[in-house]
DNA sequence: ATTTGATCATTT
DNA sequence: AAATGATCAAAT
């Protein structure tokens, strides 16, 4: 009877489950992620037909394009949030063990030369004005067919948070700036950090330092700390 | 060649 | 153990 397979429509509301398209609201966007929560990203990869891999050493960024696959983001690799329509970034979270952020977490490149003035103009802004946080089980002990989705948070700074990251994106581009490439380093920031962001250490920008002269260096991103992230989480988990 | 998704691996 | 610096794959 495998003829009669053509009269099975795939209802709408089944389809929304495996392919869904970009979430019209952050309401449903959210909804959408918090039924999610408490599937292992094997019984994920199952429903949305993906091939999960032994392990993350060759595939880093595979759980967090499951995860933008499952909600319908459809910005691909554009310089945009997840959900431009929304002004929404998805950011997975790894959780170890014990709880807490296991790493920082990538928000943007820095264009270099520097093309931006402003922090409310500025990518960094863009990305993390509004980010649904989705943490995500990430201890090594667990395979990663295993590992359990979290209940997601959508998340804006608040004044505070804001304030400071904004003072974070101004010293650090400030230095870019005046060129003093020297000092700059993943130790600057509160919560906002320059770290080389490059397929590895022979990829080279040239840029001006602040002797005048022409120099190479590994082009860079913009990370939050992962203190920032654990302090988000308890507040919501609280 | 770049940008996205990040985690890996070494140093502190 | 945590933080910094280095690296991997896919998409375009």
């Amino acid at each position: 009877m495998l003829e009669f397979a053509k009269f099975i429509c795939i209802m709408p509301s089944a389809m929304h489950q495996l392919l869904p398209t970009p979430p019209e609201t952050t309401h449903i966007l959210l909804e959408r992620a918090h039924h999610l929560a408490g599937m292992t990203l094997g019984e994920l990869a199952k429903k949305l037909n993906e091939k999960t891999p032994p392990n993350l050493l060759r595939a880093k960024g595979w759980v967090g394009q499951l995860l933008e696959k499952a909600l319908g983001a459809s910005a691909g690799n554009l310089d945009l949030p997840d959900f431009p329509q929304l002004g929404v970034e998805l950011k997975t979270l790894p959780i170890n063990a014990q709880g807490v952020p296991q790493e920082s977490t990538y928000l943007c490149r820095v264009s270099l030369p520097l093309q931006e003035s402003e922090f409310y103009l500025s990518r960094v802004w863009r990305k993390c004005a509004q980010i649904l946080w989705i943490p995500i089980q990430a201890s090594s002990q667990l395979s990663l067919l295993d590992r359990k989705i979290g209940t997601a948070i959508l998340w804006m700074p608040n004044s505070h948070l804001e304030a400071t990251l904004k003072k974070d994106w101004e010293e650090l581009t400030q230095m870019i700036r005046l060129g003093q490439f020297d000092k700059l380093s993943a130790h600057h920031g509160t919560y906002l950090q320059l770290r080389p962001k490059a397929a590895n250490a022979k990829q080279l920008v040239t840029v001006t330092n602040d002797q005048g002269k022409s120099i190479a260096i590994v082009p860079k991103g913009f990370y939050l700390r992962s203190c920032l992230t654990q302090m988000i989480l308890r507040e919501y988990y609280a």
